[in-house]
DNA sequence: GATCGTGTTGACCGATCGGTCAATATGCAT
DNA sequence: ATGCATATTGACCGATCGGTCAACACGATC
């Protein structure tokens, strides 16, 4: 058998592959499904329309492989947590990891927007299965954490909801946040202050207390 | 002179338009201006393509006239505001008119959330100039709270953002959260709650005082 | 009833859409 | 060199895009 060059090994097959993904997820994540043009997409790759839809096959399995590797980059995280936890951990871990993702992977954030605010047809096994049960678990523990004083009795389903939509939103909304604040892009600082905020606030308002973290209580200032 | 019949007097016009304008918003809100078809929203409103063209001049005429009715619609409250004012009740208000507003034209926030996601092609100068001034001007009484020792010491644009994005998120999420909590809408009960969650988070979170509503501390089992 | 401004709409325009295909180029094993 | 699988791409397909236009319907004025 002379089984040699499988598609699928070929470096260089996967190096056009990862261009071709790369200038698909921006103009998706711009546009929607709908709005995107497969020639946009080749003129930003750099290559012949027909030859993004000979690896891509077409543009509708370009699009659902783009979401399938944004939910594979979220489900690489925020796993372990159980009734033992430490709420302000978890919570600040959360809200921590959710900003490093959105501006990790801001068009792959604004991907998934776009295909929520389309009505998640690509989704809604997913939202409605997968996800449905990681919010179900996630929300019985923390009604475990208020049971047992840990914290305020709020409904864990709104908290989830607010820590994804207020960390989402600066890179979702990046366009907005820029024009607003005057500024290309967040710097380094932007988003420290800004995940100290969403600590400070959320815990304290969830009723969770802090434990002492050996120095300053201000953990704006301690930048550099 | 025989003025009579001018076009935007006709009651006619006003209906058709109106017709138009609301089919216009459900395909822009859900595909986003390039993905939008005025075919598509020809067959929404029932009539002819060369209709809503000869009411609306082009595609980005009409397109234009639903983002500005929404902002106007957003301008319409939300404005009195002093440094004497008491933050718990200010903020209050912001927090439940703007999951109202957002329930009210849902289609609205999703045209909103498209643009930016676009990258706010049409609506720079709006972020740049008068949204801007708008969060300049608030920013600057909040921090007279803080200064005054009625809230802590936040960073006021976090705040608005968090806002913003907190309760934007029930109407252009509205698929992400319907399929997750298993219902095809929001009950009554549900936006209750939601607001009562979000006035308690942020406003305990920021160190805000309540004034004591007469009764029970417990907002959230008030309910009924 | 002839005239005229307004409203209505099918037919059509060039451009672009996603997708196919055949011709050709390339790299490798024999 | 030959043969073969893979890669590349210009040309092309029918459908749809936003937009134009001319033919026509309607209602009020004279």
């Amino acid at each position: 058998m002379t089984v040699v060059t499988v598609p699928s090994e070929n470096p260089s097959r996967e190096k056009i592959e990862t261009t071709i993904l790369a200038a698909a997820e921006q103009v998706f994540s711009q546009h929607g499904y709908r709005g995107a043009s497969l020639q946009v997409i080749a003129d930003r790759a750099g290559l012949p329309k027909a030859n993004i839809l000979y690896y891509m096959g077409s543009k509708q399995a370009l699009y659902v492989r783009l979401l399938n590797r944004m939910m594979r980059r979220w489900n690489e995280v925020l796993e372990d947590i159980s009734p033992d936890s430490d709420p302000a951990m978890v919570l600040s871990d959360f809200i921590r990891t959710k900003m490093v993702l959105g501006q990790r992977y801001p068009e792959g954030s604004k991907l998934f927007a776009a295909e929520i605010l389309a009505g998640a047809p690509f989704l809604t096994d997913y939202l409605g299965g997968e996800l449905r049960e990681w919010v179900a678990s996630r929300a019985a523990i923390i009604r475990q954490w208020s049971a047992q004083g840990k914290m305020d009795e709020v409904d864990p389903r709104w908290l989830i909801f607010l820590i994804w939509s207020a960390t989402q939103h600066y890179s979702e909304y990046s366009a907005q946040v820029s024009g607003i604040l005057g500024r290309d892009a967040l710097t380094e600082d932007d988003l420290a202050s800004i995940s100290a905020f969403l600590e400070h606030v959320i815990l304290k308002g969830c009723g969770i207390a802090v434990p002492a973290p050996a120095q300053s209580l201000d953990a704006h200032s301690m930048g550099k």
